[in-house]
DNA sequence: ACGCACTGATTGTAAGACAATCAGGATTCA
DNA sequence: TGAATCCTGATTGTCTTACAATCAGTGCGT
């Protein structure tokens, strides 16, 4: 799934010219998982062809890709709209993302080349920064990055893929909650444990670290998620 | 991802009618994990167009689809073909899929019904005497049922979803390689040590039992690859 | 107050059109 | 003869237009 958040390195080496499509899957990705388009939003073909200048047949190649992703769903004559993930289905998907999160560890900790460690040492260190920084903005792609190093470094590419993948649908639950005060620091510790059992050539203490770190991302996320459902309920009730 | 392998007892209840391009997501899917269209053959858009009957906006759209869900690549301004996947990748995605199944067998251990288990059971039974009957459709199809068996009884729609993706996208290794004489029954023999420990309740114990049961399949789906790719080899070349 | 037809909005699908691009063959020049 | 170049056909990328099918909510009548 090479479509699913392109990385930015990649730059047109093979592409000379970039499909008009690509480009809409980006933008309306980002749209979604900025917080512009929220789950429940109808996305209305019409709408966004006025509002990202491209025809319809553009627009609906590009939500059946988003679909396929798992971004927006669409039903029949009703049309699209973002995503709506209930508590149970968050729970789900988190679980898969640990699977995948716990599978890189231990190919990193195999396969990975001192400099893949090298790379995900500085991206930590950045996202220490930002964090501490309190910017929004950098912290999401600090934290972006970083992701995007450790799973490169498993040198997996089909496992990268599908990580994204699951990071992107359940990125709305970082849009509602802020960074947690106190929490930011013990987080980076819990990292850097995870980046020397990967030095030391440990699967099972990489693995173990991820486990670890999990369990208190998690309490976060799902923190995240009473906000987003409190934020959305009376939001909703207002609409009706 | 809803969309991918649609189960079949799920029938319209909300769909009152099927959009064609969902009946064309399945033809497509159909003719490429039947083997009519193999890796590397390309899909042009107006054969496509003649020969399912339709129009070229919903083949497009369909072939997006497609596109993200891993089966066809999309050239830029050269078009779709069938997804050619190397020795490599197909490591990289068979060590994904193992992972899933890892998890389900544990989940299906600690949340699936004793009514799971005997559908599952059942499925397993089913296969044997499809093996044993030695069609290569009935085969497939039986070993269909059993897949959506296993992961249905995880609970946990998003991990099935992401597990059929996988199977969909490595069903190739299949087409090629016949059964095994001797294996069948060594196959079956595993599978139900999982169920066993699966009734058990012993989440390490059906894990185990799919580690195990990995190594042997993996076997055979590599002797599949080399065959593939040999019958594959002269034929590009005669193609040039 | 309840049911029902109607209307407006939106999607589903098709057909036609044309520019842009690529692959491979024909042509030309050395 | 060989190689580089040009050209042409095939195919995709994108847009426009069109119309049928369907859904949701409105307003009417009872």
């Amino acid at each position: 799934m090479p479509q699913v958040a392109a990385p930015e390195h990649a730059i047109a080496l093979t592409a000379s010219t970039t499909p008009v499509r690509a480009q809409l899957a980006r933008r309306l990705r980002a749209l979604i998982t900025e917080g512009t388009f929220k789950p429940g939003d109808r996305l209305i073909e019409r709408e966004l062809c006025e509002r990202l200048q491209v025809s319809r047949p553009s627009i609906r190649e590009t939500l059946r890709q988003l679909e396929a992703e798992g971004l927006i769903d669409i039903i029949p004559n009703r049309g699209p709209l973002v995503r709506m993930i209930d508590a149970t289905e968050v729970l789900e998907l988190w679980e898969v993302r640990l699977a995948m999160e716990c599978l890189i560890a231990r190919r990193f900790a195999l396969h990975g080349s001192s400099g893949d460690a090298d790379d995900l040492e500085r991206r930590i260190k950045a996202l220490d920064i930002a964090l501490k920084a309190q910017e929004r903005a950098r912290i999401k792609a600090a934290k972006n990055a970083f992701y995007e190093s450790f799973a490169s470094g498993a040198h997996n590419e089909a496992l990268a893929a599908y990580f994204r993948q699951l990071t992107v649908r359940l990125s709305f639950l970082w849009t509602s909650s802020l960074m947690i005060p106190g929490r930011p620091a013990e987080s980076i510790g819990e990292q850097l444990a995870m980046l020397a059992a990967i030095r030391a050539r440990n699967p099972e203490a990489a693995h173990a670290a991820v486990v670890l770190h999990n369990e208190h991302a998690k309490a976060i996320a799902m923190h995240g998620l009473r906000l987003f459902e409190q934020s959305r309920r009376p939001a909703a009730a207002a609409h009706q």
